[in-house]
DNA sequence: AGGAGTTTGTGAACGTGAGAACAAAACGCT
DNA sequence: AGCGTTTTGTTCTCACGTTCACAAACTCCT
């Protein structure tokens, strides 16, 4: 296949890509605000990076600035959106209704970026008789139906670290090929599957590791 | 001043530090197997990373395996932990205490790393009532006596976006130095305070990214 | 219309990280 | 003791990411 659109089709370098939704964050801010033009400058500031990083990574998805000007910030909202696929909607699963798992369900932050929650499931079958956040909490079972009705994409662990693996398979199993995993476990899954990982005891030792150089460092 | 120890003060990559927790992880996994001597091979693939990366990470902390052989279980554990700073205790607070706050004041992970909450701290005076995990909620306004009381240097912002960025200047006040922010938004904190964030809504962005190109070169 | 002033987009230099490859070191077997 | 086998520690090369610096492009003012 030939390129369909002008640009269409470029990769875009992973660093970029986890800035995106930064810049598409500080952009709702500045709209918030009012304002409807703003320089690399003061866009940069907002996204906490150097102003150069971010001109670069906007060049490429495309030349949507105006030298001497800057960026029109509805303009460039929309395009960032677009690429990153925050225009539609994503259907997402959370599996594992615990502590986390309520927490995630009742996060507004989901909705607001183009994600919506078509299922709650649990392996507990006290757990498939409440529901969280307007949303019934159905058995584990019923994963690969909830996928396959939905459409789903996308699926979030939430379950114990022993549970994980054999989750992430039905997930697979069910079609899903981008997981956001929070158990603290590696998993294994085939060629094609995304997955992306949250790990609160790996953040906190990280800074206990710069904490501890900082003790060191003012001996 | 000259070098305390050996090799106590050279700087490890950050990419390193990063990895350092997980294969600290699966090193008590394969304790826990029974396993006492691994490969470099072995540990990993049960990190999820190439043994040569593997190698070269542990390379900067010292020569703790035997050629020929590989590495005494207990023992790499017991350096990559004096490395991250997992053999002290680090009192940990977290502001917050709404669905995400429960979450994180339930969870066994802490504890289990050596990081201990010391105090669970929120604005509203209807919570500073209840306890949460067996821990009392305290009033906001004690963060300084707290945080003075125990030593704290980490502390866990878990409030909404508006209010992230005062309590992030209330803890940097009350001599804290590393913060893990679940609030979406960029913080700013002075020179010498670590900020690392944990942004639910940037990791599914990113999936929903590449999940669209899928999409999209599966046309 | 033209020139001064801004701000973007990008080429080039630099720094950091990943992976292949191999020499050095330890072990076990004869 | 010596030789082959195993596995580490490290060197080298390439890829990726960041930052600088500046030409190109646009606006505004006279
Ligand atoms: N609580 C936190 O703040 C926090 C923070 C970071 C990471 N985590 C991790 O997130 C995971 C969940 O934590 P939690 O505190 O919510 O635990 P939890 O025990 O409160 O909840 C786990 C839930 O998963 C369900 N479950 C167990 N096995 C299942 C299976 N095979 N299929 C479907 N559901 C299953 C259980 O019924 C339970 O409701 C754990 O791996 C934990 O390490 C938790
Ligand atoms: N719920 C989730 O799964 C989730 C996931 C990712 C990120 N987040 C983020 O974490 C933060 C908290 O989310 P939540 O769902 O727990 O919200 P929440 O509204 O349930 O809880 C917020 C808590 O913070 C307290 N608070 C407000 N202002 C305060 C202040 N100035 N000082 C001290 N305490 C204050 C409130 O009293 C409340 O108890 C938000 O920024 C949210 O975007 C939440």
């Amino acid at each position: 296949m030939t390129a369909r659109s002008s640009d269409g089709n470029r990769d875009i370098p992973e660093a970029t890509v986890a800035r995106l939704p930064v810049y598409l964050r500080a952009l709702v801010a500045l709209t918030d605000q009012g304002i409807s033009v703003c320089s690399s400058e003061e866009l940069a500031t907002a996204a906490g990076v150097n102003s150069a990083k971010l001109r670069k990574d906007l060049s490429y998805l495309g030349s949507y600035g105006t030298r001497g000007v800057g960026y029109d910030v509805d303009y460039l909202r929309y395009q960032i959106a677009r690429e990153i696929g925050g225009t539609q909607d994503w259907p997402v699963v959370i599996v594992g209704i615990g502590n986390l798992g309520h927490a995630l369900a009742n996060f507004s932050g989901f909705r607001s970026r183009g994600f919506r929650v078509v299922g709650l499931l649990d392996a507990d079958p006290a757990m498939a008789e409440a529901s969280v956040a307007g949303i019934p909490v159905r058995p584990f079972a019923d994963l690969p139906a909830i996928a396959a009705e939905h459409g789903v994409a996308i699926g979030v662990i939430a379950v114990p670290a022993v549970a994980a693996q054999s989750v992430a398979d039905a997930m697979v199993d069910a079609g899903i090929s981008s997981i956001l995993n929070f158990a603290p476990i590696v998993l294994n899954v085939p060629e094609g599957v995304d997955v992306r990982k949250v790990d609160l005891s790996i953040e906190l030792q990280i800074l206990a590791y710069h904490e501890q150089r900082k003790a060191v460092q003012a001996l």
